[in-house]
RNA sequence: GGCGGCAUAGCCAAGUGGUAAGGCAGCGGCCUGCAAAGCCGUUAUUCGUCAGUUCGAAUCUGACUGCCGCCUCCA
């Protein structure tokens, strides 16, 4: 199966041939963690997330990294308001970026690194690009010369000249060209700084990715990624250096992602209209942020909305429910994927047809579909053809959904679809059985006003009920329990029923 | 102004030359005392507008309209 991917360098979709047979080697530019992390970051955590998982299925040996940025002027800002150091500011954003990312089932990269750890070799880059004659010295700082750069402004489609709208920018005299841009930046007073032979400074933007790419993965490798907004001037920058200092680009293939917008804007913390993540995730299944970031494809924008959200919810609760419906069927399902199998081929050509995630997932739902159509057709023999092949497609889904998707990770039990759907006061477990006992013995009576008002009571507590058979479940928020009919009530259930008297309930 | 992208049902969204996937919401039915979950059926003679190429176009070409991104803070 040939992977196709869309390669930002050429504008085109082409092939994805590994520059050494059977590895891959994809850096994606992280944040630079100056703030609490949006859905933005969490999209381009979670595509790439999924690209490894694929690559990695299909048997490829994936290195994966993904920097931190964690010196820049926003951090320093940050850290000179708040009266603290610039590293107190960094920790403590990329420990909620490392929280949310975790919380999303977004497996750790094989490297994070992070920017000061690579000052060094910053340096020795910045050093190469001088002897290279690529670089010069001006003032305090060491800039890049993007004319000496062949086929600079090739990834972003503009030229040196005219570049940039110099009215945009602030006067440079430092710069022998508007567009050169700092490699080392001399230091202002009560700014950190590092030693360098070019005086105490720090690196400047674009370098410490293309240091850490070339420690971590060697020039050039496989795939970059990272945001359609990092196109210029950031990967551009990264190319120019690569350039200056090895002679060679740093990647063979460009993978860009598209932004989440914001009523009809993009995403940012500068525009003040991103809702943070945590508390995205306090309202909704972290699973369902992921079928949300992947419901479009991955290179057009993905408009942020609520009910977006609130039909990637439902999404899961119905793919959790079959989850279950398998779990009784069949216990644990091999998580052994069958690379033959029909839904793997139809999976995985989506996926590999320039990350078609919108295309696998119908694939998936096309397939949930006919395993319940499978189960409610075998009840009654467990021991047919169909059970057999069921049993099967029923493994392999299971584990697209988790091993590649990153959902369906918990344990069906474990999935709690009411936890997300109500906000309910809490009710202690005893107050929910006494009053579910009373409920059943309305029901052997055949007292369904009784009955009804009761499971109301219940219901606007955020009690969820389910009858089988002679078994009431029942469900409140992570709680859970089964009353078997003729249970007896404890002491005190009139009281509990007083209490949660509503206006609606009067006719109990 | 320069460069790039997008327009498919009530909503979300695949499909890049062979006759419109999937999801959500809705509606009808089965099941259930009621409900929940599940299942079945149903919802675009049509893909922003106009013209062209072709036996054949949502898919290619041109024009037009509308929306968005980048142009040194950016995932």
């Amino acid at each position: 199966m040939n992977l196709r991917f869309h390669n930002t360098l050429s504008r085109k979709v082409e092939d994805l041939r590994p520059l050494e047979a059977g590895r891959l080697g994809i850096y994606v530019c992280g944040p630079t963690v100056y703030d609490a992390p949006h859905l933005g970051h969490a999209r381009s955590a979670v595509v790439f997330d999924v690209f490894r998982r694929f690559f990695e299925a299909l048997g490829y040996n994936v290195t994966l990294v993904r920097n931190i940025t964690d010196i820049d002027d926003k951090i320093i800002l940050k850290a000179q308001a708040a009266g603290t150091d610039y590293r107190t500011i960094a920790e403590r954003y990329q420990n909620q970026y490392d929280a949310v990312m975790a919380a999303l089932n977004v497996r750790a990269p094989h490297a994070a690194p992070r920017a000061t750890a690579y000052i060094g070799t910053c340096q020795e880059l910045v050093a190469r690009m001088l002897r290279n004659g690529h670089a010069y010295r001006s003032g305090k700082s060491v800039y890049l010369a993007i004319h000496s750069c062949r086929d600079y402004g090739r990834l972003s489609g503009r030229s040196c000249d005219p570049l940039p709208d110099i009215s945009r920018c602030r006067e440079q005299p430092e710069k022998r060209h508007p567009g050169d841009f700092a490699l080392w930046k001399g230091s202002k007073t009560g700014e950190p700084q590092w030693s360098s032979p070019w005086g105490p400074g720090r690196p400047g933007w674009h370098i410490e990715c293309t240091a850490m790419s070339h420690a971590l993965l060697n020039t050039p490798f496989d795939i970059h990624g990272g945001g359609r907004d990092l196109i210029f001037p950031h990967h551009e920058n990264e190319i120019a250096q690569s350039i200056a200092a090895f002679g060679k680009p740093p990647a063979a293939m460009w993978l860009h992602h598209g932004m989440v917008t914001v009523g009809q804007a993009k995403m940012a913390k500068s525009k003040g209209n991103a809702p943070p993540l945590e508390a995205l995730l306090q309202t909704y299944p972290p699973e369902a942020v992921r079928l949300f970031l992947l419901s479009r494809h991955y290179r057009r924008d993905l408009p942020y909305t609520e009910s977006a959200l609130q039909e990637s919810t439902a999404q899961l609760n119905r793919l959790y429910a079959l989850a279950r419906r398998l779990q009784a069927a069949f216990g644990n399902l091999s998580p052994t994927p069958c690379r033959q199998s029909f839904l793997w081929q139809r999976f995985s050509r989506n996926l590999a047809s320039d990350g078609n995630f919108a295309g696998g997932l119908s694939v998936l739902f096309e397939t949930a579909r006919d395993l319940n159509r499978a189960l409610d057709a075998t009840v009654a023999n467990r021991y047919g053809a169909l059970w057999r092949t069921t049993r099967s497609t029923a493994a392999d889904w299971r584990y697209i959904c988790r091993d590649i998707l990153g959902v369906l990770h918990m344990t069906a039990e474990a999935h709690d679809p009411a936890r997300h759907k109500i906000q309910a006061p809490v009710l202690s477990p005893a107050a929910i059985e006494g009053l579910v006992i009373r409920r059943q013995a309305a029901r052997k009576n055949l007292d369904w006003g009784t009955a009804d008002a009761l499971r109301g009571v219940l219901e606007e507590n955020g009690v969820r009920l389910q009858d089988k058979n002679h078994e009431t479940f029942w469900q409140h928020g992570k709680q859970r329990g089964k009353i078997t009919a003729g249970a007896q009530c404890d002491d005190g259930f009139e009281t509990i029923c007083q209490s949660n008297r509503h206006p609606s309930t009067k006719t109990v």
